[in-house]
DNA sequence: TATATTTAAGACAAAATTATCTTAATAAGC
DNA sequence: GCTTATTAAGATAATTTTGTCTTAAATATA
């Protein structure tokens, strides 16, 4: 469904989030231990998804990456994978068709159609702040 | 969503489900043509398939492919793609993680699990026929 | 049996993704 | 300013996916 590198992403930002809640800031070594991802490759993606403004990077001593208010508030799953993997997922065609919609269906679009539109919905609904919440109450888990 | 390999799989599986439906063989110059897929690439793709007895190949001349009337009936979308890209999309965690259930959850679990049972049962519950019909009333398009 | 036609299989190549390493840029604290 | 800690960026490498090519195997027909 997702790449790596959007995976790692969603699990680095989760993390951050978390700890943003907690009005900590973390380094990239934390993330990646906290996470189980390749501490380089992540930090490619996080450098993506802080050109498009998604957390705060700060360099130099007590340096690190967070989320500002702002950022825990409005900051959806959609917004992370369309960042890095693009909106294919949400907007492109089961069948990789260049046009494909209710008039020139592929033969699968109405089959997909409405368990896209589910998904497109729940990613554009469900914000950072909503996973990390639930990770800092003991709810779920990031690794292992 | 689904890999190259799966996309050309599926289309040429329909393509060629069409065919039969008419009670037409054909090459796999032919499924290229009509599906807009690499053909040597392809042409691997339905190997695999066949040997996972989701169509019949016939060598040497008058031969081809086609789909008998029993896989008619009974292959369906699901079989395709865990035959070509595995199960991971139905039964995989989002993030990846290797345990991720209702007791263990990644914290995208149960934003997921609707989405991906609905997913499962479409893909479980369509089958190629229901798509070659659809392709021969001229209600879709594989192409262009 | 010989020939032509077709898929099968495996070697090879190209491209994309994943991963790592090195150097540069930035900023805190002395 | 100097040193240290941190992310940024780019080079490089490894792996996987995608794609092609060559040869082998199978089969219909003469």
């Amino acid at each position: 469904m997702f790449s790596k590198a959007c995976e790692y992403g969603l699990k680095a930002m989760i993390y951050i989030a978390s700890k943003s809640l907690d009005g900590q800031r973390v380094k990239i070594g934390d993330v990646a231990d906290h996470t189980g991802t390749p501490e380089a490759f992540t930090a490619k993606v996080l450098s993506t998804l802080s050109r498009h403004q998604l957390l705060q990077s700060i360099k130099g001593p007590y340096g690190g990456f967070e989320l500002d208010s702002h950022q825990l508030k409005t900051v959806r799953i959609a917004d992370i994978v369309s960042a890095i993997d693009g909106n294919q997922l949400f907007e492109g065609c089961a069948l990789g068709l260049e046009t494909c919609n209710a008039e020139k269906p592929c033969p699968m679009h109405h089959n997909f159609v409405q368990i896209r539109n589910d998904l497109k919905h729940m990613m554009e609904s469900t914000t950072i702040h909503d996973l990390a919440t639930g990770l800092v109450a003991g709810e779920s888990i990031l690794i292992r």
